[in-house]
DNA sequence: CCAAAAGTGTTAATAGTACACCCATGA
DNA sequence: TCATGGGTGTACTATTAACACTTTTGG
């Protein structure tokens, strides 16, 4: 056996970037906080994890109570751990990014104490955040930009039937440029993941686009073995 | 002002994967630990942030008393949270990888009573280790394989002059697959980041292999945009 | 002269890029 | 009939993949 070891105690938290996508802007959600420090500033939803609890799991329950967002594949992309990040002490944050579809979600309903509100807020014009919440955020559009060129992430933006316009402007909106409309359609038509449906837009003043689905079983069997989606 | 807040104190820990590469081999360095828990196993080298030290700073100096390695540049590539990763309580850990050139490099000195010795170890055939330190060994292979293939991080694991027999037999060691020589050769060759040397290979049984270097300077401004570096 | 690794080119297939007009729809 | 976004093809270039023999060197 071994010798009987002193015990520790950890404290530290997480943070999300969860980002959403709405007529064609990108966005992510934030909260206002009710508490200090930062009280009344605009801040990344996240908090401090419970000793027993695995990280994601505080991820996921944080953003539960922060936001009344369930169900949400997190993804873990940094821990931040400057000295001096947080006023109350040194805290370490391991930070989380998530990609919702953003209708059907647009009211939030916070049940934390610690939230005056929720909501969404457009990439391209965040203002001043609480803690090093906006390096945190830069951070995450970082990794996302080079993730989508090889992983098919957007359609999680997304809803469940979309258009080819819808996504390339996803694209563009992520990655901050154009792309060839043309040459974007038979990039992604080629890759077979995904599925034409016989559905058209409806009530819009100008030719209807057709509606498309991902497939991710064909994606699933494509892209075993890691293949680069997108070029840069 | 904010008024009066409580201060927390977090503990939290390093582990670094260290990354060599010697007669064709892919190595990483391990310690064999001298306290427990996990008294007299391999590891990581690995140990606690102190309060006042960012977590790079804390990498990079349990780093030099565990193996008496210095000047290295290490990358975070993950933080490992698990409830019971750690017998002695909850602990996270925030792991770095490091590639460095081993040659000159062996005899490794730790200063660190925690050490009992530090050695390095082909990665085709760990050991168990201590903790969960396999996984995080597993996860940084992971990373590293996707890396090399649009960065050319393979470089700091060779010495400054190098053959491009060397160069590929790397690749394939963290890619774990042969490539075709003259392919690689084209493609290394046009990028531009190889400088030829009027040098050669002495004393080998068999046409002497050009030197080359790695042009840093051409690849930082070829690079800005982050190209894809080569094809999985 | 043998063993061992260095070094070298071509071809075919695939993927990427650039580019402009007609189509369908509702108001 | 107009405004709006949907939808389409071709030619060129670049990249990738497959593939085998000659050269140099020391022993």
């Amino acid at each position: 056996m071994e010798p009987e070891l002193p015990k520790f105690e950890s404290v530290f938290s997480i943070d999300c970037v969860i980002f959403g996508f709405e007529d064609g802007v990108l966005k992510i959600l934030l909260i206002e906080r009710n508490d200090p420090p930062f009280k009344d500033w605009w801040a990344l939803p996240g908090y401090f994890v419970d000793r027993d609890e695995s990280i994601e799991e505080a991820a996921k329950r944080i953003l539960y109570t922060f936001t009344g967002l369930r169900d949400i594949f997190l993804e873990q992309f940094y821990t931040f751990g400057d000295v001096d990040r947080h006023p109350q002490g040194r805290l370490i944050t391991v930070a989380y990014y998530a990609m919702i579809q953003l209708n059907g979600k647009k009211d939030l309903k916070p049940t934390s104490p610690f939230v005056k509100k929720a909501f969404w807020h457009p990439v391209s014009d965040l203002p001043k955040l609480a803690f090093d919440h906006t390096q945190i955020f830069e951070k995450s559009l970082q990794k996302i930009k080079r993730k989508i060129t090889y992983r098919p992430i957007a359609f999680e933006l997304l809803p469940e039937k979309f258009t080819l316009t819808q996504l390339q402007n996803l694209y563009e909106a992520i990655l901050n440029k154009k792309l060839d409309k043309r040459n974007f359609r038979k990039k992604m038509l080629n890759y077979g993941i995904l599925k034409e449906l016989d559905e058209k837009q409806q009530g819009v003043s100008y030719r209807a686009a057709t509606y498309y689905k991902f497939d991710r079983r064909k994606y699933n069997k494509l892209f075993q073995k890691e293949l680069s989606f997108i070029k840069e």
